[in-house]
DNA sequence: TCAGGTACTTACTTGTGGGTAAGTACGTCT
DNA sequence: AGACGTACTTACCCACAAGTAAGTACCTGA
């Protein structure tokens, strides 16, 4: 197993989120599910430059796991499988608006760079 | 140099304020010296059961490198130190605030336990 | 005298998140 | 025949976040 136990005793609110959106890729498929609505495995993997196919899935499970992507596998071939935000990913993906306002500012007050996605991601 | 390096490029806001927050302890000490406004590395150690030493000044160092935490050092026998929060930390605590709520909500969902802290940690 | 308080620093170790690369099973396009 | 597409799985490796423990230098109270 990759990665797993967690839920553990939280100190607060803040800790139990932070759990959730821990990962490197976990606030990005956030916000391409919500801005897309549904994205399939290729398809999120090509909105995310730099994730290895592992990362994406182990990612994609875990959010699954914890209640904030829908995962629907369609039978037939070659394959389709079509990732979707639950109502608490929506939620959560709000929750984090203002973390995104305040990151942006400060990526602007400290002149940072920023990484070219295609379409801009930004939760505003 | 035990952490540093970042600010790398972001993908996004949420990217780079995950990045500042990024780190066990780090949204509690926000939480705590805004609580209580101003803060002594003991009282701020005590504040946090678990921290070790280490780390507490390593995340101190960071969110002072960050701009986030203001360190006021007085010259005296024995050593006092006040932390406590720039008003970037005060505007990255209260973006955060969002997040706190949907964790709270989380942690009644899936009934985790939470850590008793003496005065409860909760952005609300 | 010595435990305990202030605020750290330093060295050593471990856990694991994340990266790399290859394999699988099947189908279509050229 | 071979390249490329779908959606993964598996094995291996490494860097670094975090933990443990001890040391430093000084002062106070019992």
């Amino acid at each position: 197993m990759a990665t797993a136990a967690r839920r553990g005793p939280y100190f607060c609110g803040v800790d139990a989120a932070m759990d959730v959106v821990a990962g490197k890729w976990k606030s990005l498929i956030l916000w391409e599910l919500d801005h897309h609505g549904t994205r399939r495995f290729a398809e999120l993997r090509r909105g995310l430059p730099g994730v290895s196919e592992k990362m994406l899935i182990q990612h994609l499970r875990e959010m699954e796991e914890d209640g904030l992507v829908h995962r629907e596998v369609y039978l037939q071939v070659p394959p389709k499988v079509e990732y979707s935000l639950t109502e608490h990913g929506v939620s959560l993906n709000a929750a984090l608006a203002g973390l995104g306002t305040w990151g942006t500012e400060r990526i602007r007050r400290i002149g940072a760079a920023k990484v070219f996605t295609g379409d801009e991601h930004d939760h505003s």
